[in-house]
RNA sequence: UCCCCCUUAGUUCAGUUGGUAGAACGGUGGACUGUUAAUCCAUAUGUCGCUGGUUCAAGUCCAGCAGGGGGAGCCA
């Protein structure tokens, strides 16, 4: 019987029974008595199952104990409960098949002890291999599906929103270009300038920078619906919380307000954090051993508290009272720097918290004009160690008042005619907000920089793998 | 893009006031053991990131470049 190396721990297939498992090779351990204990690992579980091997099986002496770490293996035996401590069940071999050896076992780079996420990053085709790499990929698989979960079960439609866009959707910074044109000769008009007439879809075009705009659309026929991809942006940014390609979550809720929207970020993360409490227990018991050792401790303090929620006005104020020198001076209409944001999340509150109602001036044009005229229905989800990981607003869907902000912002109105149309015909009030995917995975698993959650990070000048 | 820091064996690092390199782990060989990142003994391994400069002499000092990290800005 072929067996998962999870179900084969946990007992599954019965004790006594035969079993094959296939896998790579993490560490062997050999007993001159005539026995090699083999640890493999399939990545379905954080931890390996050990293969004891005595020398009565066939390729013992010519094979078994020349196994290193890296090498791929298919083992037969029966599923025993385990003499030794450290594991619940083990294989007792009586076929070990090696799939593939390691090349040159001196330079396989991933060996059996930790190394730094620095060196994995170069080594990224090997480094899932690892413990820590395995972790993320599963918990980071677990958030996606706990997000889709929760959404089905709320009512709410994925939709498959552009990768390829001709707007630059909400001037939310750099875009990477989208072209067939030969760069090295190029179609110019009678100006001079590029002609993209000639190019692929007749007009400029470029990746995505959101799927907001489009999102919207089907909100105002579908009621609740969000989008869950890549998202794009070709921002010179540095840091351990930037990516170039980075995915990003999306809801959209019609007949809601800002407060429904705070809500339902709220009730998302929570669900998604209890999913990886319940569901990687192992993974998170590494990440606490080796990695940050508050990580459950933080996600279960989000879980059975509410997030505490702020006005920005009354931010400014707790700023400007706060016992701490701040490099960027506080005054009502900044937009707050990351100093502020620590500051109110990790000292000040100390939780997760919501920020809403910012100045107009520092926000997008779609987002809500409140009564005051002074600020609009915005909100920023702060969480500690992270910053911010969620952006939201309520949206302006009053026609005049879109218009005016577009023509404040200096947009060209004609880009947005199909946006506009929304609120032409059958608007409706309505809220959303966009989480970042990656930067959550990096709060769950406490793992500090972005570029280690996921697979094959794009950042400025590194497109490696 | 700006500021600061780092780059030495396969990996993680040490290397004094400048005098041409060490440890641990990993690899290999052996001993021992139902072992657990096993243990013990033996053993091999380096264009000291690259280029240039100062010096009798540079891993060490200086400059430039490259790669990496931390912080800032932009944001998710």
């Amino acid at each position: 019987m072929l067996v998962s190396i999870v179900d084969a721990l946990a007992g599954k297939p019965g004790v006594g029974e035969q079993v094959t498992v296939q896998g790579w090779v993490r560490t062997r351990r050999d007993s001159k008595a005539g026995l090699s204990f083999v640890n493999i690992h399939d990545g379905s579980c954080f931890n390996p199952i050990q293969a004891v091997v005595d020398n009565n099986v066939a390729n013992y002496e010519s094979e078994v104990v020349k196994l290193t770490a890296g090498c791929s293996v298919k083992v037969t035996g029966k599923l025993v409960e385990s003499q030794g401590k450290g594991q619940s069940f083990e294989i007792q071999a009586t076929a070990v098949e090696v799939l593939g050896w390691v090349d040159d076992p001196d330079t396989y780079p991933i060996q059996p002890k930790p190394h730094s996420v620095e060196f994995l990053r170069e080594n990224a085709h090997l480094r899932a291999r690892t413990n820590l790499i395995g972790a993320v990929t599963r918990v980071r698989n677990c958030l996606a599906q706990a997000i889709h979960r929760f959404m089905h079960e709320q009512g709410f439609f994925w939709i498959h929103t552009p990768i390829i866009t001709a707007s630059d959707a909400e001037g939310a910074g750099e875009m990477f270009r989208v072209s067939t044109l030969d760069m090295t000769n190029l179609p110019k008009d009678d100006k001079g300038n590029i002609d993209y007439s000639e190019d692929f879809f007749g007009k400029e075009s470029f990746l995505t920078v959101s799927g907001q705009l489009n999102v919207e659309t089907y909100c105002m026929a579908m009621s609740k619906v969000y989008t869950f991809g890549p998202t794009f942006r070709a921002e010179n940014s540095n840091t351990s919380r930037h990516l170039a390609e980075f995915w990003m979550v999306e809801p959209e809720i019609a007949f809601a307000n800002l407060s429904d929207n705070a809500d339902l970020a709220e009730a998302m993360m929570k669900y998604i954090f209890k999913a990886v409490l319940d569901e990687c227990a192992d993974d998170m018991a590494f990440f606490q051993q080796r990695v940050d050792k508050d990580c459950i401790n933080r996600l279960e303090n989000v879980i059975n508290h509410n997030f505490e929620r702020m006005d920005y006005t009354d931010v400014i104020e707790v700023l400007k009272k706060a016992d701490k020198k701040f490099e960027y001076p506080v005054e009502w209409g900044i937009d707050l720097q990351s100093e502020h944001e620590r500051y109110i999340a990790e000292e000040y509150v100390g939780r997760p918290t919501v920020v809403m109602n910012y100045p107009k001036d520092i926000k997008a044009f779609y987002m809500r004009l409140n009564d005051d005229g002074k600020t609009v229905a915005a909100m920023d989800v702060l969480a500690p160690g992270i910053g911010e990981i969620i952006g939201g607003a309520q949206r302006e869907e009053r026609l005049d008042v879109l218009d005016k902000r577009i023509e404040e912002m200096g947009l060209p109105a004609e880009d947005y005619w199909w946006y506009r149309d929304l609120r032409r015909y059958g608007t409706v009030p309505h809220a959303g907000f966009g989480l970042g995917f990656d930067r959550c995975v990096s709060y769950v698993t406490g793992v500090q920089n972005i570029r280690d959650v996921i697979p094959f990070p794009r950042v400025p000048n590194n497109v490696k793998f």
